[in-house]
RNA sequence: GGAUGGGUAUGCCUAGCGGCGAGGGCGGCGGACUGUAAAUCCGUUACAAAGAAACACCGCAGGUUCGAGUCCUGCCCCAUCCA
């Protein structure tokens, strides 16, 4: 159930609530794909970071431990100890990302495992099943992320499939969360709005999933190669066509100036692996840009990562000290770096949802775009 | 004094055993990464040049050879061992 608070211009705050809590929106999403977060982060530590929403993968926890093994350990929340929201992405993205390991009919992708090259076949009911059986608080719908860039005549078979997809998983879901044994019956499904570039596709598609009735709408195929303004001008053109009243998902997105732009475009949730990958490739998020900790010039460096900063890695750790761990390649190094960057994120997301309450968004973004550019590394 | 093993590029270490304008690793620097096959990947790290015959002390000096980092001789350093 969303409720939108207030608008500042077209961004929006608003509270989601979930049978796990409610989501102050707008809100970033911590990636942890196969039910952690890479870099050795635990669920206590979101805990203390200020993490709203944790993210997995269907396809990866499928492979992986199996998600049958994850139902008859009482689901996802108990299995990794996270008592929050969990939204589980559908494996639609490994049908891009994994574009060289699968097929795609209309009955759904046949993939071979990357882990192992077995066989694994992946509809919109395999794949519901599998988030049914993991029990997230939100399912995402069964799509093609469809490549960039790609011909029209592609985009509109794929957009075509993914409509027809996008039926067969919200009757699934039905069907699965009327189940006795289900462990969340009132499981939330997002549909997503594909279309790539292409303007009319967008928009028509956003039209076309708007009569479904979903808890949530998405955004996907963005930020798979096109420039940002053209990002930019998708996600303004696309979500005045989507539901005024449910929460919009820009999924993938992305780098702090991406989510300040989306937000003043009125989306919602994000989710994004830079803050933990980029972490652990030794660079740190901060209000004066990106800072790559592996550089020589911190080797003395006793000052936080970010003087000021209340995230664990700062409140007791130097950039010196940062450093030698990254080049030891002590784990260590990569966590304190992890859990800076996830809160970096989730703390900026706190300040947007404040400055669109007190209406000065504009301000802030300028502000806060301002100062990434005058890092010394941005 | 003797024995043995070494000295490879203006950061460090190392491959190399007759065709080397010398390969690699580390360190350094830079870049990439956007619903994670990524604690990863790529580039660069003497000078000069961007050109087919141009110039890098491969510890130093000679020698053998069409050709030597590679073989021979002497010398200088370093390490370990024996006196």
């Amino acid at each position: 159930m969303y409720k939108l608070i207030c608008k500042d211009g077209n961004a929006k705050r608003g509270e989601f609530t979930t049978v796990h809590g409610v989501i102050q929106t707008p809100v970033f999403m911590n990636v942890g794909t196969v039910g952690a977060i890479k870099g050795a982060v635990s669920t206590m530590d979101l805990k203390e970071i200020g993490t709203q929403v944790e993210l997995s993968n269907t396809y990866h926890l499928h492979v992986r431990p199996g998600d049958e093994v994850v139902k008859k350990l009482g689901g996802l929340h108990k299995f990794m100890v996270w008592d929050k929201p969990i939204l589980t992405d559908s494996g639609g993205f490994q049908v891009f990302s994994l574009a060289g390991l699968r097929k795609i009919k209309e009955e759904g992708v046949y993939f071979n495992s990357h882990v192992d090259g077995r066989k694994i076949f992946m509809g919109p009911e395999e794949s519901m099943r599998i988030q049914s059986n993991l029990a997230s608080t939100i399912a995402m719908a069964f799509d093609e992320c469809a490549p960039h860039p790609c011909t029209r005549e592609y985009m509109e078979n794929s957009v075509a499939r993914t409509t027809r997809w996008l039926a067969r998983c919200k009757a699934e879901m039905a069907r699965l969360n009327s189940l006795e044994d289900t462990i969340n019956k009132k499981q939330m499904l997002f549909g997503i709005n594909q279309g790539g570039t292409f303007e009319d596709i967008r928009i028509e598609h956003a039209k076309r999933i708007s009569e479904f009735g979903l808890d949530g709408y998405a955004l996907g195929g963005l930020a798979v190669g096109e420039p940002h303004e053209e990002m930019y001008d998708i996600i303004e053109k696309t979500v005045p066509h989507l539901p005024q009243d449910k929460p919009v998902y820009l999924m993938g997105v992305g780098t702090p100036a991406n989510i300040l732009e989306a937000v003043e475009r009125g989306v919602d949730f994000f989710d994004c692996v830079y803050p933990a990958r980029n972490g652990r490739h030794g660079h740190a998020y901060t209000n004066h840009g990106k800072m790559n900790l592996l550089n020589a010039k911190y080797e003395l460096d006793s000052e936080p990562i970010e003087p000021g900063c209340n995230c664990p890695a700062c409140r007791h750790y130097s950039r010196a000290y940062i450093r030698h761990l990254l080049k030891a390649k002590e784990m260590l190094g990569l966590r304190l770096l992890v859990t800076h960057n996830l809160y970096f994120y989730n703390k900026m997301m706190e300040e947007i949802r404040q400055a669109i309450e007190e209406g000065g968004y504009a301000q802030y973004k300028k502000k806060k775009l301002a100062g990434f550019a005058e890092g010394e590394d941005a």
